[in-house]
DNA sequence: GTTGAGCGTT
């Protein structure tokens, strides 16, 4: 199959616009977005069935029904039931409504065997719902599991479920809980700008661009060289990053975390107690301290903020 | 090559 063009309309009689796919004849849901903000899925009538069908969507590729797109006019899906245009409402609240009234969040599986896997996880927690999302924490170094993982539901009802027993896991209780790190939500702060933690050294600036286009128009993204696992992501609208502030999105089956571009405190490899440390000892002399601080200045730069 | 309350990224 090959790059060509499909019908897509909001509605089934309305004038359909034409999308491009990729060359490969995939879609993106990007694109689709690009053109009908907030858009989540496309659908189209069967002309065998005659019943309403859904595009098969799988990380961001929407996929033709057949060996090709055929003439078939397809129809823009919005979220649950808002068929509303995104024009119609601020940015910030269509993002909300995009994304549900209840939010799935990851939890922390506490209490598991050394030898369980991501694979039993998601076997295990798969006879509650559809998982999303399953990590097993490792030490770095030896691969050893550090005995507890995080799991995301695709439904707010299956995380509670899930959070109001007890799992045995390979032999051992285990508990589902909501992690520290969702204790408080994040401050506002009017930045155009999110942090994204927990990035996975595969994931591309133009992967991250992709993925974040389906909030709203991405007008950088940065990833700092070499890898330290979080990268920045530019909106053109605030409102945009901000409704995305505290949240946790899976990007390539990984989750990250959205936070502020400029927390309170950069000090989780520099802390100022560090510094202070430092220049009490070395009081204002030592050019590799020096040298350090421009790094850290580097690497925490206003520019990105 | 151990272990058994915790907490993922800046």
């Amino acid at each position: 199959m090959t790059e060509c063009y499909i019908r897509v309309a909001e509605d089934e009689n309305e004038e359909p616009m034409e999308i491009p796919s990729e060359e490969d004849g995939t879609v993106l849901l990007s694109t689709v977005a690009a053109q009908f903000p907030g858009a989540c899925g496309l659908r189209y009538r069967s002309p065998v069935s005659q019943c309403m069908r859904g595009v098969r969507l799988v990380e961001g590729i929407l996929h033709a029904p057949e060996s090709d797109w055929g003439n078939l006019v397809y129809v823009v899906n919005y979220p649950k039931d808002n068929k509303r245009k995104m024009d119609e409402m601020d940015a910030a609240s269509a993002v909300k409504i995009k994304r549900g009234v209840q939010k799935t969040s990851d939890l922390i599986v506490l209490g598991l065997p050394w030898k369980t896997t991501e694979q039993d996880l998601k076997d295990y927690f798969g006879t509650f719902g559809e998982v999303i999302m399953v990590q097993v924490k490792r030490d770095t170094k030896t691969g050893n599991s550090k005995g507890f993982g995080f799991v995301r539901f695709t439904e707010y009802e299956t995380q509670v479920k899930a959070m109001s027993q007890r799992h045995m896991i390979d032999g051992r209780w285990c508990d589902c809980k909501l992690p520290n790190s969702k204790a408080g939500p994040d401050e506002p702060m009017r930045s155009r700008k999110v942090f994204v933690g927990r990035c996975t050294e595969d994931m591309t600036t133009d992967e991250l661009r992709q993925f974040f286009m389906q909030y709203g128009e991405v007008t950088d993204v940065f990833i700092p060289k070499p890898f330290r696992a979080f990268a920045f992501v530019t909106f053109a609208d605030d409102q945009v990053a901000q409704s995305l502030c505290g949240e946790d999105l899976i990007i390539k089956g990984t989750s990250v975390h959205i936070s502020n571009a400029e927390p309170k405190h950069n000090n989780f490899f520099f802390p100022s107690t560090f510094f202070m440390h430092l220049f009490s000892n070395f009081p204002g002399r030592s050019p590799s301290l020096a040298a350090m601080f421009e790094r850290s200045q580097y690497q925490f730069p206003s520019s990105h903020v």
